[in-house]
DNA sequence: TACGGTGGTAAGTAAGCACTTACTTTAAGG
DNA sequence: CCTTAAAGTAAGTGCTTACTTACCACCGTA
């Protein structure tokens, strides 16, 4: 096999037990029987341990790249369409850890292992998202369309919302046993809620 | 030193490398210096590390007990005072991650390893949550106060906002760059939103 | 056919790990 | 003051770890 296609084929089942059990978790001769090569190959490729799984963090983390909305979400952004802005937003973060669940396994690993490139993906990618929803919010908030709250608190609170449901699905509660839901509908309520709240018309006018 | 006094001094220094360290990541030697004691005495108190690592998550998991509101939350549900039940439950949650950040990096530790106990936790602690809120909801949708929304989804999203904050606060962010806000604005920003949304009157009637 | 570079390995090494053994100190009770 | 049991330790044991060394087999080319 050639070099290059032996490094891609290492990083990738390393991605596989780094994800699962962690850089502690996850020995380099463990890597080097689920390549089917020798130790001494993963140790040819890459210089040491560390180097790996810095180079599978990086390769995730800049394969996400800047955080760049997806073309229906940009699309709803021009119409001003709120409930497609976040709805679609939503659902593309909702399918991706849903797609690549070894990614968020990977980024809560090295976040509790502090390693320094969780914090610069955080830094990076979350920022951004922080920046661009925030900026989307404050504008709809000066055309009179979303109340005045921090903008900050409203990405957080959404933000959380879709966190939290992958990281149950992904973690806590894998068998969907305390929600089972299609992400476009957990995109949708989520969604719902966040513009909508969960009182009722009525309800709500008896109280102001 | 006692027996007892020195079991629970073990426990108490290991529960804090654990929780920033993880179970792989943390050395019996470490512990015993940590503790002050040869390592022989931790084994003597804890027959495996293994079992100190349960005992410890047992300790916490049992210790946070079965689910049961605050004296706060259990007064607002009899008003059925819909905003005061969410906040307290939100506040009663934030602090308690606040006062004990070792008790949230334990559980995600444990968690991505796959630990039995945190699972234990997860079925026992959380499903009463869920299934406390989702009947409280339940009451408050048949009596025309809260819209017909699957009760899981809407314990999902509140939950979700209130625990992704407390791992922004205990693990991405701790600087708290991002927002930086109290856990009473949290807990009542947060409410607010779930309650009412963040459309202005003027635009949600609008769109009716 | 000689050869050099590349893909590959078997067999290490030194350090670190969980856990043990064989021993010493301490202190309370009769 | 002597006994005795518990509190405590120094110095291992055997295994695993990340990483190395010294070597082999293949293959295109001159």
């Amino acid at each position: 096999m050639a070099g290059e296609e032996r490094r891609l084929q290492i990083l990738r089942v390393a991605v596989k037990l780094f994800s699962e059990r962690g850089f502690r978790g996850t020995t380099t001769k463990e890597i080097a029987h689920a390549a089917g090569v020798s130790e001494a190959m993963v140790f040819r490729h890459f210089a040491t341990k560390e180097e790996l799984y810095a180079a599978i963090l990086d390769h995730k983390a800049c394969s996400s790249g800047k955080f760049e909305p997806a073309e229906m979400a940009a699309d709803a952004i021009k119409r001003k369409d709120d409930r497609a802005v976040f709805e679609s937003l939503a659902l593309g973060a909702l399918n991706h850890h849903e797609n690549d669940p070894e990614f968020q396994r990977l980024l809560l690993h090295s976040a509790l292992e502090k390693h320094e490139l969780a914090q610069m993906f955080f830094d990076e990618f979350v920022r951004h998202v922080y920046e661009f929803l925030g900026a989307y919010i404050r504008q709809r908030q000066s055309e009179g369309a979303l109340i005045n709250v921090d903008p900050a608190i409203v990405v957080r609170a959404f933000i959380g919302m879709v966190m939290h449901h992958s990281l149950n699905n992904n973690l806590w509660d894998p068998k969907r046993r305390l929600l089972d839901i299609s992400n476009e509908n957990a995109a949708r309520h989520f969604t719902d809620i966040l513009l909508n709240g969960i009182t009722t018309n009525s309800n709500r006018n008896d109280k102001e």
